[in-house]
DNA sequence: ACAAAAGTGTTACTTCTACACCCATGG
DNA sequence: CCATGGGTGTAGAAGTAACACTTTTGT
């Protein structure tokens, strides 16, 4: 690994645990201490990379729900609750929420995005206000494979590139 | 430097270099690269310090505006770049200004750092009862110092501990 | 007397919040 | 016919933005 950076390290990494590629992918914090490895001075370039769970094909490793999380090595634990405050904070001011949901999807599953990540409750009505006029998704047509409720309409973005907007929520 | 941290070092050369410890100071960012540096796969950890600029005592080095850098080696440029972004985040939802401002100060001064930070003129009116509204800071007693206008009141924090708000400006 | 920054309120506009009912489907 | 999530509007509250004149000082 010694002409390997940090960078693509995480992304073949990735790549070899889950399968997926090209996906919003960011640089997180980088760990350094002295203490924090019993193998001496070791520096942890962190990385966190935003998926729709369903493309994810696991070849190693389980899924953890974040806020129920096994005792991990290291400082691992501090690593992942400050990536999700890092997520939180922007889903609020980018369109990235893209990256966790299917090309097509409804808006229960949008809200649904959101609510999980800010860990709080949205109102419907405000938050299908809010949302459609940023214009960043079109309705669609398809399939309503839902069950047991009226069936939703399907929205996609209009565009899946990462974005800067004023202010969200 | 074998068992010194990149944070220990940071401070350790911002203390060599100005005089000042005990400051604001944070993460930014890890730059890795195999082409960055002629001497093969460097690891930059940067970080950036919030230091009123009166008690900076340069002992090597210049100032310089951040709009006007002369040519700086490998990526230094883009460093300070994504740094003054990060820094307009932070002071929309954090007290972190009372870093950039002495002891007392009058909310001109207060005001001028917001604007060359965010780099637009602010309302007076407006700026004054919003920032009022946060009870940040006290009015103190001072000796106005400045010269050819109407004297200011000053103004002290009320505490100068790095500090998370709602939201900002 | 003039120049220069300090200080101060009101109004229109925009955005946010809270809230309740009917709809379409599967079982 | 029941349960479930989907879908829709309005009104009051809060916050934001725009705006002009007087004050106090030094020269």
């Amino acid at each position: 690994m010694k002409n390997e950076t940090s960078e693509k390290a995480a992304l073949r990494i990735l790549k070899e645990k889950t399968g997926v590629k090209n996906v919003y992918f960011e640089q997180l914090y980088t760990f350094d201490s002295l203490s924090r490895d019993p193998r001496g001075h070791v520096l942890t370039v962190s990385y966190f990379a935003l998926i729709d769970r369903n493309k994810i094909q696991l070849r190693t490793g389980a899924f953890h729900n974040a806020n129920a999380l096994p005792s991990l090595a290291f400082d691992h634990k501090k690593i992942i609750a400050y990536a999700l405050k890092r997520l939180g904070y922007k889903l609020e001011y980018t369109n990235l929420v893209f990256s966790l949901l299917p090309e097509k999807f409804t808006f229960g599953q949008l809200q649904n995005a959101y609510q999980i990540i800010l860990g709080k409750k949205l109102d419907k009505r405000n938050f299908r206000k809010k949302f459609m006029a940023l214009n960043l998704i079109k309705s669609v047509k398809a399939k309503a494979i839902d069950t047991g409720h009226r069936p939703a309409q399907f929205y996609a973005f209009i565009s899946r590139k990462p974005l800067e907007l004023k202010r969200f929520f």
